[in-house]
DNA sequence: AATCCAATGGCCAGCTTGCA
DNA sequence: TGCAAGCTGGCCATTGGATT
């Protein structure tokens, strides 16, 4: 199975979806009166549903992550040379999937994390398609019962009691977010040479952003301070989902964002001609393309002896000051 | 730059806990 | 005692990161 990128030809009641996923079969199949090159109607017919009729997806990515999830069980089916549509009657003993599953962590060496999220994909190509294409769903629905004492899931069922979940899932467990010691804080700032690259280092340690909220950072935000007080309060909306959010810069480093701002950024962005509202420019003068992976890739550059991630800096940033508010407790908030 | 696995954190909504 | 904030765990939309 491959993906293909629709062009603006794509269109739905005349509303053009350029970039959608297509999904197209490899290899010919008689027995499923497959061609190759033939879409795959059913996983289309889905994929309309779950990213365009429905509200709730606003991210072209996602209607990747799920064309994706898709697209790899399908190919799995037609590499095995399994009709992904004839499931037995009884939904206990049907093993596609749960055979799929198994090959996600065994041989594919795939997270159990990664896997379930493909399988949340899967059960809901499943659920959409069955009474339409096919009799009965690859997997049973458990009921799992609510621990009244804990009220474990007591919210998700009216009736009281019961949650019904798919039998395929795996269970997860948390993992340790990975964060630098305050030693490591000074190690990584030191060993910083470019003054523009420590600057957006210092606003991700001491406001917590995350990437491509640095890299999409609004430059109207900067002002001049002038007033005497420990931060000021700005508000960021190029964020995870657009929502807009409230996060605080200490006094200092705004000085050193003004300054930033008024020369070696003025100066760049003379040299390039670029109109930006971003912040932060390449040596180029140019914007940062806000997925690409140029700021990590600095920051390993710096060949420290531990590792360094943008994302780390924004759990340092929280370790730190979840830390603070322990040490000294505020009677305004409650760690 | 494309790909895809891994990780993140908001959401739900009713009971529990904190506090005056 | 009464009110409001906090907690809870699986789901899901979205972003991060490593590799190619």
């Amino acid at each position: 199975m491959l993906s293909i990128k629709s062009t603006s030809d794509f269109e739905i009641e005349s509303v053009k979806y350029p970039n959608f996923p297509l999904l197209t079969w490899e290899a010919d199949n008689q027995e499923l009166g497959i061609d190759s090159g033939m879409l795959c109607v059913e996983a289309m017919q889905f994929l309309i549903y779950e990213c365009l009729k429905r509200g709730r997806v606003n991210s072209e990515n996602t209607w990747w992550t799920y064309g994706n999830h898709l697209a790899q069980f399908l190919t799995f089916c037609e590499q095995n040379s399994l009709d992904w549509r004839d499931i037995s009657e009884s939904s206990e003993d049907e093993m596609l999937v749960s055979a799929y599953r198994d090959l996600c962590v065994g041989e594919f060496g795939m997270s159990v994390n990664s896997t379930n999220q493909h399988l949340r994909t899967i059960v809901r190509f499943y659920s959409y398609g069955v009474g339409k294409w096919f009799k009965s769903l690859p997997y049973s629905l458990e009921s799992v019962s609510v621990n009244k004492g804990q009220q474990f899931l007591a919210h998700t069922e009216r009736n009281g009691g019961k949650k019904y979940s798919s039998d395929l899932m795996m269970k997860t467990f948390e993992k340790k977010a990975k964060f630098l010691s305050a030693i490591e804080v000074r190690e990584l700032l030191s060993a910083i040479e470019n003054p523009t690259l420590k600057l957006m280092v210092r606003l991700c340690l001491q406001t917590g952003i995350r990437r491509k909220e640095l890299l999409l950072f609004p430059l109207h935000v900067i002002r001049k301070p002038t007033e005497n007080r420990a931060y000021y309060a700005v508000n960021i909306s190029r964020t995870k989902g657009e929502r807009e959010r409230k996060i605080h810069i200490p006094t200092r480093l705004m000085e050193d964002l003004w300054r930033y701002v008024n020369e070696a950024r003025f100066q760049k962005q003379q040299a390039s001609g670029v109109v930006s509202d971003c912040l932060f420019l390449t040596s180029d003068g140019q914007e940062w393309t806000s997925q690409g992976s140029a700021f990590g890739k600095a920051l390993k550059s710096l060949n420290l002896p531990f590792h360094v991630s943008p994302h780390m800096l924004r759990h340092t940033y929280a370790t730190h000051m979840l830390k603070g508010m322990l040490e000294h407790k505020s009677s305004k908030f409650e760690p």
